[in-house]
Formats: structure tokens, C-alpha cells, sequence
DNA sequence: GTCTATATACCGATAGAC
DNA sequence: GTCTATCGGTATATAGAC
């Protein structure tokens, strides 16, 4: 890339005035900063990851980084929030779209598999936390009212009538999610399996099972 | 705790004499101190647990364990080895049972889920090794191994006629295993669910499915 | 807005006294 | 075997020149 090698990594994006005449965002490309980041916090772990190689990996200095973020845990907010954003409004349109407990929930589950193909990095980023710092830990409650809503959904559904009755509801609503959050492991776009082949395997092997029948 | 403080953590364990003389393991009760570091490495992440940390849980000082141990790869290294060996001892014991596919599928399920209880701590760790180091990358090695001969067995079973063919093995193999491994994530023991119960509801919604019939 | 230089703290690991 | 002291390195973050 020919540019200044002084720009050439924090490069800047499209940007509008509003009305009051000020930028409605940084001139520079904070999605872009954002993007490399969370790549880097995955590759090495947020931890292990120093601001001096996102800085040499975005081509700017630690400074210049520095001028535009207040820090790595900024970093790590904004993606917490761009992974769990997603998620809970897959959960709002299932509850608009009502219909019964197990059509919400399937509806739930396919959302949640097309959340995690969409947002790979940044949701791959938010299953990693633990909770060592305030943010981790905002994130974790977040994560927690969703799985408890997820709970919610089987307990209707088993209510009904559409989902066996002898398993325990959390029991269920856990393994249920750890298939699915395990996909961020191993799936990666432009490989065999497109997306919603891979929500249909999901959802299929979730309802039916593996035995023949 | 009334003992000299200076010995408090690290504390000698029965040992025995061989023929030739020599202790068959140190005085001092490595396993002991492989446990609180496994532990701490869960808690706060391998990368982020400084070993002055993990000597100050410990009761001791850093230089004293470093007298005892290499380093924190050495402690990484004995704890991935300690869940890789029962994990492939699995794999082994399904192989000599014999039976069907379809059995030492389900044998091998349970055993992992059996493993994972078991060994919780050190499991986890395992799964949340990303590769960054010659250690860990033994380690993601046998792991795949693990996975491919799985994934064998899958297949194996389709062919049998015991488990639906219109799956994907490498997925399927792929999606039973992030359900079974995601268990790490919330399973605690002396809670409501025994080890038993548990393995019986993974195989059986790994099965048969969540679908009322 | 980006630069160089630096403050301050902690890291893993070791030396040498006891 | 454990101690204190310290090495060299790296971390986050900032100051001040340009």
C-alpha cells in the first residue's frame, strides 16, 4: 500500500455532518481499529494482547492509538456490546413474532446460530469472558438474562406439550446453547457449510436428534 | 492453620522409597500446588496469572516454587497432559470394549462426560488453550486426534445404519462434542445433578433430541 | 494527530546469602 | 529449601515537541 505509512493503517472512513455541524463519529475508522483488535484478542486473548502490537498490526504507533481510544478495555466494551446488542434483539423479534413457545424458540435458536455467523469475532470474543473486571462482568449479567429467558422459552414449550418433559428445563436451555456457541470454535465463513445450512444441521440435531429412525 | 508460615502452602506429601534408593516424586506435593495453579489459570486466564500470584495463593514466595518448578509452562504443560491422557484412555477403552459403532459411541460420550467431571479443572484449561505456544500446540494436537477418531466412530455408526446419514460425521462429531464440552462452562459438583444424571441427559438429547414424540 | 521519550509498574526468572 | 535483591524485558499510559 503505497499510502503514508504514518496513516496507512487508522485510515479514515466515510463520514456525515449532522445538523449541528459536528462529526455524529470520529473521522477516523473506529470500526476498523475495532475489527483488528478483536481479531487480535482472539487470536492471543485480550489479556496476552498488548496495545503496542495492535498498533503495529494497525500500522500507527501506541500514541496515535492512544489519541483515539481511552484504553483496551474501550475496546473490549464496545465489541462486548456489538456481540450482545445482536443477540438480544434476536430475542425481542422472537417475542414480537409470537406464535407458540416452540416456534419462538427454534426461531430463537436459528437467530442465535445466524448472530454467531454474522458477528463471528465479536461473539466468539464475548464467550471468552470471565468476569475478571467490571465490564466482563456487565457483560456476563448480560449474557445471563439472556440465557435466563432461553429457560424460559423451553419451560413454555414443554408446557405445551412440544418439547419432552423429562429433562430439566436449565439442563436443556445449557446444552442447548453450548452446541451452539461451540460452532464459533471451528466454523468459518466461505468454507463447505453456508450459514443456514449450518442452523439447519443445528436446529435439526437439537430437535431430532442424532439416532436414525 | 498453625504451621510455619514459611511452609504453610507448599506442603510435603506421603512419599516412598524405591529400591535404588531415590524418592519416586519430590517431598513436597507437586500435585498440591498443579492444582491451585490449574485453578488460578481458570480463573483468571493461563497468560494472566503471574507466578507471584500463584505463589501468594500458594503461601509461599515466588523463588521457593521456582526451586520446585521450571515455570508456569512447566505447571500448563502437567495439567493439559493430566486431561489429554484420561480423554485418550477413553478413546482406548471404547476401542477394546468392541460391540457396535453405534456403542462405543455412546461409550465414549459418557466416558468424556465421566472425564470431564472428573478432572474439571485441568479439562477446562484444555479447552481454552488456543495454540500460542509449542505446549499448547502439542496440546490442540492430541485434542484433534481425539476429535478425528470420533469423528470416525460417527461415521462407523452411520454406516451401520444406527445414526441418520443426512448429517455431515465431521459436523455432527463437531456439534456433540461442543455440547458435551460446553458442560465445563456451568457443571459444578455436589450440585443438584450427579455425574450420572448428567451423562444421561447429554446422551440423550444428543440422541434423541429435545422434540416430544 | 502523530511523533519520540519516558514514567511507573509488573512480569518471569535468577543469583547468592543463609 | 527459602530468603532478599535484582536482572532484563514488557506492559499501560502519558508528556511535550512538532
Amino acid at each position: 500500500m503505497g499510502d503514508n505509512p504514518t496513516t496507512a493503517g487508522v485510515r479514515p472512513a466515510a463520514s456525515f455532518r449532522r445538523g449541528n455541524g459536528r462529526l455524529d463519529r470520529p473521522a477516523y475508522d473506529l470500526d476498523a481499529v475495532l475489527d483488528v483488535a478483536v481479531a487480535l484478542f482472539n487470536e492471543r486473548g485480550y489479556e496476552a494482547t498488548s496495545i503496542s502490537a495492535l498498533a503495529e498490526r494497525l500500522g500507527t504507533s501506541k500514541s496515535a492509538l492512544y489519541y483515539h481510544v481511552s484504553g483496551k478495555e474501550e475496546l473490549l466494551a464496545r465489541a462486548l456490546d456489538r456481540a450482545l446488542d445482536r443477540l438480544e434483539s434476536v430475542l425481542e423479534q422472537a417475542t414480537d413474532a409470537g406464535g407458540t413457545a416452540a416456534d419462538r424458540l427454534a426461531f430463537v435458536l436459528r437467530g442465535a446460530v445466524g448472530v454467531l455467523v454474522d458477528e463471528l469475532p465479536s461473539v466468539t470474543l464475548l464467550l471468552r469472558v470471565r468476569g475478571n473486571t467490571d465490564i466482563e462482568r456487565t457483560a456476563l449479567r448480560r449474557r445471563h438474562d439472556i440465557d435466563r429467558a432461553v429457560t424460559a422459552l423451553v419451560e413454555a414449550a414443554q408446557a405445551e406439550g412440544s418439547l419432552r418433559a423429562d429433562l430439566d428445563p436449565g439442563t436443556t436451555s445449557r446444552l442447548l446453547f453450548g452446541m451452539i456457541n461451540s460452532i464459533v470454535e471451528w466454523y468459518r465463513p466461505g468454507g463447505p457449510l453456508d450459514a443456514r445450512a449450518l442452523a439447519d444441521a443445528t436446529v435439526s440435531v437439537a430437535l431430532d436428534g442424532l439416532r436414525s429412525r
